[in-house]
DNA sequence: ATACAAAATGACGTTACGTAAGTTTCAAGT
DNA sequence: ACTTGAAACTTACGTAACGTCATTTTGTAT
């Protein structure tokens, strides 16, 4: 015979958890004092294990009750509840990606203005939907496993990150100019990084610039969004640097 | 001006969502009709979408409150969420190796008797212990101080967002050796990098550096973990850029 | 017998709404 | 102007799993 209190020590579940488990008759002490005092047994200890290790596996009290009562469909319910588990962990993996693209964003602006919000809300508004009809309407499959290796900035890999540092930092350098030499030194490795995660096939990442500029197509693809002005600097430091280069190998 | 229900078609939110919201003042009608119906116009619209969009990546309705009113700290909710996301996708992963352990038991033994659930009820309880006690070694208060206030690469700046995409990329590139192209176009960055920030002093450097060598630090903290091996790989590396860039200038 | 800890009961608070029940308002048709 | 049916309104209880008081009893040691 064991008091509420050692049972609580033993577990360390609150007293008060206990009284609610015997209210709702999930577990009833063996029997009570004159005075009303709970008292537990063996019995009642297991039981308890097993309704806490149920309770950590996400079933509802409930549930519980009827998996321990009599003998209960234990499959269907371990299935069920794999189900759920499985659907939550999606639903978390989404959250993830957007929480890490809206910290990525704000890494890269410095802050988050309604628009960016807004651009935000539609991107991931039909995300898993207009995605994979856009997929299957703009790229071949191989150019599609390029597309999935691109800077998709809500990606979390390093090669990403670099991307995103890049794109951040000629954003915060849009007032030093194009050819301003930190822009340029940005610039170099740019090329240098496309060139060699995309050796022969330079077709693509024109292909990819110009979806990036239709910013809503480019939301489509769950890009990050970048503003016209942001993209013609770019482009305009790009090619300041390829002329650069020519006048260089030619002399 | 748009009638409640009208909201409530083009959001797909309930009627009684939308009076609630009115409720905890999360979202006030622009104005009411003289028997009390509620009007809304196209900013409140737009503060619905924010709403939901914030409300899909788990937050609270008060916290969202406090997003959308006052400029608020973003960065550390976002940051906040993300660790709480991420910690709920521990847990869920937890939980779905143990039902996947008891589906495998059931589909086994044909019927999960009471030894068998006290079998699991023992094993996972020492998971949990495993956790804690690992918990409990790694996080002290002091060590945390201490390396929050040296400048660390959780800062949220595209600078280091660059970092740490390259040190990250150096990582998967190990198996490349040391002298292989692509690391030594990275180690260029890098130092590219650091003279142009820190022109005359690499303070910067050696402290990152100092910081990272302890790796169990770095853990802790969750900036990079950095182990002994690629700490080697990489000065292995910087010394053949500089011993490259030496008989490059002399020649 | 008294003091003090531990236990008991009761009731309200929490989150984000769903779901009635009963009343009032709006817009359209006659 | 009057009726009527749909839509909107308010009020209030229910949910899940307890936490947190406040107040009263019981158990036990001295």
């Amino acid at each position: 015979m064991i008091t509420i209190k050692e049972i609580s020590k033993l577990t360390g579940i609150s007293v008060r958890t206990l009284r609610y488990y015997e209210e709702i008759r999930l577990l009833i002490p063996l029997n009570k004092t004159e005075g009303g005092h709970r008292l537990y047994g063996e019995e009642e200890l297991k039981r308890l294990q097993q309704i806490l290790f149920l309770k950590n596996l996400g079933f509802k009290l409930k549930e519980i009750q009827r998996l321990l009562n009599d003998t209960w469909d234990w499959s269907t319910s371990l299935e069920h509840q794999l189900a759920f588990v499985l659907e939550e962990q999606e639903k978390l993996k989404q959250m993830e990606n957007t929480l890490t693209g809206l910290k990525n964003a704000l890494a890269i602006e410095g802050e988050l203005n309604e628009t960016l919000i807004q651009k935000m809300i539609k991107l991931s508004n039909r995300e898993s939907e207009k995605k994979q009809a856009f997929r299957k309407q703009m790229f071949s499959n191989d150019e599609w496993q390029l597309v999935k290796s691109l800077p998709n900035l809500n990606r979390n890999d390093p090669n990403s990150l670099e991307w995103m540092g890049l794109l951040g930092q000629l954003k915060q350098l849009m007032s030093n100019g194009a050819e301003s030499d930190s822009v340029q030194r940005i610039i170099k490795r740019m090329i240098e990084k496309s060139t060699e995660e995309y050796p022969d096939n330079e077709v693509f990442l024109e292909k990819m610039w110009d979806i990036r500029k239709s910013s809503s197509l480019s939301d489509k693809v769950g890009l990050y969004p970048l503003d016209e002005e942001f993209l013609n600097y770019v482009e305009q430091a790009f090619n300041i640097y390829e002329t650069r280069e020519l006048r260089g190998t030619s002399e």
